[in-house]
DNA sequence: TGAAACAATATGAATTTTCATATACTTTAG
DNA sequence: CTAAAGTATATGAAAATTCATATTGTTTCA
């Protein structure tokens, strides 16, 4: 054998994989509040649609879908249940029936106003345990890319 | 009104939050390549799985199910799905009988080897449309993300 | 006008995913 | 040894998700 003794000859793919890496950090950075959002009994696509509604309530179901990376089909029933459950009201769009608006409750808000500093508390626990390198460049860089696919 | 014209008096939070700025990026620059993997059949787990049969043929399914990030049980029947199919093989672990080791069968390899390629080169593009500074940094600070997560 | 073309949302049906737990095997400790 | 505890995988059943397409409303333009 030439070089090292690991399980495969072939170089390490995945653990190198910017792909991967995105993924990873994504769900494991996510683990933690997700998990508080579960024990306030909501599932993840459901804070997410809160904390678009946060910043734009009365948005409509497809700008949600958009923003809050969930198909739209699968968002219409989503917002569905969550009428259901009180968290927010459709009502369709006077200048064009076509669409639906979705605002926040009273107490949907109470549940957005509880978890939104949550998130940033998370958030700011996070940064503060990156590198200074770290902690400063990320965001500007995952904006970045997200700039490079147009988003 | 004191300072904004946005729609909302808050300022908004999910454009600049670290967990939406991950999930978001992530998506986004998976989106092309796994229109690629669609459209030679496979789903993206089925193809995170051969990723880590490339790195590690005769992984456990505990280990697969970890590294693809998918659950367990979910992944049993995916790994079911692909046996069918003729990707890979399961085999119980002769040293111990509860583990299943999973190995790519030649059909197999041969996708692997044609998506591999496919995924660097991707995420070269991916890095050269990033800014410099980006390019550098961005598997670095990922790293140092989940490092600091424990992962 | 009014009929295409378009746009936003909803829905049926098949598939997938999840959750809890069963099953099979192994290790530990008494 | 062997019962108890632990681990790895599988599975049933409920729920969620997807995909294609239906429905409803709007715009365009001949």
């Amino acid at each position: 054998m030439t070089t090292s003794s690991k399980r495969e000859e072939k170089p390490e793919f995945v653990a190198d994989y910017l792909l991967y890496l995105l993924a990873a950090a994504s769900e494991g950075a996510s683990a933690q509040f997700h998990a508080e959002v579960r024990n306030l009994g909501l599932r993840v696509p459901e804070w997410r649609v809160l904390a678009c509604l946060h910043d734009r309530n009365g948005a409509m179901i497809t700008q949600l879908a958009h923003i809050a990376l969930v198909e739209q089909s699968r968002l219409t029933r989503i917002i569905v249940q969550m009428e259901e459950r009180g968290l927010l009201i459709r009502q369709s769009d006077p200048v064009d029936g076509r669409r639906v608006r979705v605002f926040l409750t009273k107490e949907g808000q109470e549940l957005t106003n509880k978890l939104v500093p949550k998130a940033l508390a998370h958030e700011r626990f996070l940064l503060s345990r990156l590198s200074k390198v770290g902690s400063a460049n990320i965001k500007p860089i995952l904006r970045d890319l997200l700039n490079t696919l147009g988003k």
